[in-house]
Order: structure tokens, then C-alpha cells, then sequence
DNA sequence: CGTGAAACATTAGCGGC
DNA sequence: GCCGCTAATGTTTCACG
């Protein structure tokens, strides 16, 4: 959790696995000017402690037939911070549920009128549709949702800034 | 653009690289019931497709010393759809400088009251507002903001569902 | 940090279902 | 068409200087 020192190397060598995580540690070596050993002793640290948490695949979601990105703000009921009848705090629920929900991709708690933004892929506006019918709407924490729609990705990168 | 098919296999192998994109191509092969060879057949012909878009790193953002997470909502001015000076419409100038601003990560024309939706990721509340104040408020383009911050992360993939 | 060598992975060609 | 074998080439990953 806590930040961690990060000398130059170290950044060229997450900005270069930021960019292709396929990466072999020969080139990872070469682009940063060092031997394969040493990058690969860093590479390994570096995912030891954290920093790198993982390595992903992007898929392209209009390829796979997910047409329809929608951000979906959403309130929840204010009743029952803690629950009387021993069941989990809307809240919790509402979180435990999400995990579930394999179209829900992203969500965060946020400051503002909105508890929750949400970020969801459909196939289209018809499975967006029943995904907030009979999934969404229907869970019990929720109070109202605000949806909006991706007109166009203008940018998207899961590569952070090294300063 | 067009949406491809895909088999079982296909969707399986998808769904191993969205879990772990350094997985060796025998590793792939092993969890997906196939021999080495059509496996990588496969996987480069989903690459080529254009189906696997690309592979990264992902980092933790907050051992990388950025604290603060914030979605921002921007409207633009509304005046010249055609610049008559001959410069960009506030549309494209407002894209082209999204692409240049490193704590974006991302941005996408939305449907709704707001034409912009932007994830910025920065060190804390202090660079944000110096960003704010210096940046995103003194471009041309932008009419105003409205900014919410990520309290708790509950959830966020990379992963994209494989229905 | 760099070198070298063993273990392991990738990938093209070819034959079979 | 798609699968699986084999064999040459390239890569990873140590112990050691």
C-alpha cells in the first residue's frame, strides 16, 4: 500500500511492459540498457512488491461483439447503515453483488451525490436494457441510477504516468 | 470493426490471456485441452484478427505514488462546430490535447448533459487542482467541469465478459 | 553487474484425421 | 479445414566470477 522508490531504470523498465507485457527479458534488457540478468532480477522485484500487479491480455470488445459501453451512476438506499434483520449493510450488498455481475467491469465508490460509478459492457442498447430491468433495478440496496453512453473512445490506456 | 466469431476454444483461450498474458503459449495449450501448435495457430490468428488488441503490465498505481483517482465530466463550449479562423473545432482540439495530458488515462465522448468523461489518475489532491487550474480549466474548449473522487475501489478489470 | 550453460519455450514444416 | 508430431532456434534462469 505504501509508495514505493523507484529509481530511472525501474520506470523505463514498467514503461516499456506497459506498453507490451509480452515483452522477452532480452528485449525488456536491450530497450533499457542492461544485461538480461539484471532486468530480470528487477522484473521479478518489481512484481514482488507490487508494483507490477499483473499481466493482461486486452481484448477489443466491438470484436467480441460488446457494442455498447455505458458509465452508470448509482445511489443507494440510505436506511440501515447496519442492518436489523442481520443481513449485510446496502452497501455491502450492493458490493458483494457487483463482483457477480460479469458485465459490471468496473466500480467505484465516489464522492458526490452518486455513491457508485460503474462501468458496463453490452452486447447492445436491447441488453443494456434487461441487464438494468431485471439485474440492476431489482437489486434491493439500489435506489436510482443516471446512465450514460460511449459516443466514442477518444483515448483508453491502462498505462499509468511515470513521472 | 465487425464483430468475429469465435469457438469454445477460442473464448477459452481468451479468457486464460485476460487472466494472465505471460502465460507460456504450453501453459495456454495445457488449460485449453489442445497440443502446442494449434494452440499458438490460434492465438496468433486472434492477434492478427485483431481480437487481442495487446498485452501490458498493469500497475499498481498507488505504490507508483498515485494516491488520488478522479472522474471528471466536461462540457465544451458550444460556439464554432467550424472555426472560422481556420483552427480545429473545439471538439478536436479539446481530443487532441486529452491525448497529450499524461494523467488522462482516459476519455470518452458521452451521451447526456456532459461531453466528456475523463479518468485522471495523479499523486493527490494538490496536483489535481494544480491540473485543474493550469490545464484542463485554461483550454479553450472547456466550458466547465464537474469532478468526483474515487473513495474505495470495488472493483476493476481488465477482463471483458466472454458471454 | 555480467557470463555462460542447462532447462525450457517457440515456431515452421509435414503427415494424418 | 483443423489437429499433433518433430526438430531447429531462441529464451529464461541459475550459479559463479
Amino acid at each position: 500500500m505504501a509508495k514505493i522508490e523507484l529509481d530511472k531504470t525501474d520506470r523505463k523498465i514498467l514503461s516499456v511492459l506497459q506498453a507490451d507485457g509480452r515483452l522477452t527479458n532480452q528485449e525488456v534488457a536491450e530497450r533499457v540498457n542492461l544485461s538480461p540478468s539484471p532486468c530480470l532480477r528487477r522484473i521479478r522485484n518489481l512484481e514482488q512488491m507490487g508494483v507490477i500487479r499483473q499481466y493482461v491480455a486486452l481484448l477489443d470488445a466491438e470484436r467480441i461483439g460488446l457494442g455498447l459501453l455505458a458509465y452508470v451512476n448509482v445511489r443507494l438506499e440510505r436506511h440501515g447503515e447496519r442492518s436489523a434483520g442481520g443481513g449485510l449493510a446496502p452497501r455491502a450488498a450492493f458490493a458483494a453483488s457487483v463482483m457477480e455481475w460479469p458485465e459490471v467491469v468496473a466500480c467505484y465508490a465516489m464522492t458526490g451525490e452518486m455513491d457508485f460509478l460503474l462501468r458496463v459492457h453490452v452486447e447492445d442498447m436491447e441488453h443494456f436494457s434487461r441487464f438494468m430491468m431485471e439485474t440492476l433495478l431489482r437489486h434491493p440496496a439500489v435506489l436510482d441510477v443516471k446512465s450514460s453512453f460511449a459516443l466514442q473512445r477518444i483515448k483508453d490506456t491502462t498505462a499509468l504516468p511515470l513521472a
